[in-house]
DNA sequence: TGTACATCAGTGAACGCGCGTTCACTGATGTAC
DNA sequence: TGTACATCAGTGAACGCGCGTTCACTGATGTAC
């Protein structure tokens, strides 16, 4: 069946949100393009007439923005109390609960970084967070503070979901963020 | 063949050294059973007669320690200036560059996290660590400061290795250490 | 001490499985006449 | 306006590949007599 271009626009749209929200919560290489096309309905064969390659989608995915996560940045970083919010947001347990709508740097890029498939694209994320973080924080060594700050929330949030023990996780995410409250509010 | 006891207890910990590193550098997934034993000049079936499948392999590897990095850890602990080298060590360009012989919990903590195969051994090794950091730190706030710390350095230390330009991979270690060293050091 | 047998680490072919990708084909719809 | 043809998103079988695991077999060495 032909379908209209609005239609192919939808259906390459679908498929990089499910692929998205699938590499994050369950790894890029977990991610069958079968899976993938199944989910949204389709045989796997349709892929390609979307998509050059597999590796082409990761790209386009790490591209497209993680929706979404990048408007909700966006937003507390519009607001006067940025920084609190981000970090509240950041070490929430919903946010280390749902990994597929989070945030993708411990997730996609931590996952290429192992398989030595680093993508530029991780740096596009990175450089745009510490430099938000940087403008909120607005004072001397507030270069090293963004990068610190950052490192610290990716790390705390990676080793929450690390953990069997959900107390120890709790108290990952707790101990991070009062820590870091004290530092970097008001 | 026969072999000696000694012999098969030989071979036994040449599998857990060579897996320890590879699933480090490589990533466990990544890591073949047969590319495995062939590295030891073996084949893949004498595999079976060490380990009852490749999940207790994974398991032992993270029981059995991460040398030469845990020896690293409890020399540096036994020092007077333990906090600052170990702060050093970790940041180390040689650390993010070899991850084969680093630190488990951004690779192969990381990995099974994201497989949602949580493994009780990630926990023993985050609170070992958190215990030997709070010690140093010994003050008000230590058990907040040193999930605080261990978080900016698991995090650091993913970050940098995550990113393709290796001046923004540099920037991270030596911004997060400099940080680091000011709020920890003396 | 010499002989027969048991042991078992290691071999290598084979198992089913899921992967990413290819490709001949389908058929509804857009376009040209 | 009606008819013929071109387009191309989607189908589903098939490709080679590497995975973890199984298994009949080998053969050097330990043990029992």
């Amino acid at each position: 069946m032909r379908y209209t271009q609005e239609h192919k626009a939808e259906i390459h749209r679908r498929i990089l949100a499910e692929a998205s929200l699938r590499f994050r919560r369950d790894g890029v290489a977990a991610t069958g393009v079968q899976t993938l096309m199944n989910a949204l309905g389709l045989t796997h064969g349709a892929f390609y007439a979307h998509f050059p390659s597999k590796d082409a989608l990761v790209e386009e995915v790490l591209r497209s923005g993680t929706e979404p996560l990048d408007e909700t940045v966006s937003e507390l970083f519009a607001r006067r109390d940025a920084l609190p919010a981000f970090i509240d947001n950041y070490l929430a347990k919903g946010h280390r609960d749902s990994p597929g709508t989070g945030c993708p740097l411990p997730t996609v890029s931590a996952e290429l970084a192992q398989r030595g498939r680093q993508s530029r694209e991780s740096d596009r994320i990175v450089r745009d967070r510490l430099q938000r973080i940087e403008a909120a924080l607005e004072g001397d060594g507030a270069a090293d503070a963004s990068i610190a700050l950052l490192s610290t929330l990716v790390g705390a949030l990676l080793l929450s979901r690390s953990v069997a023990d959900s107390a120890l996780s709790d108290r990952i995410l707790d101990g991070a963020r009062r820590w870091l409250e004290l530092r970097f509010s008001s």
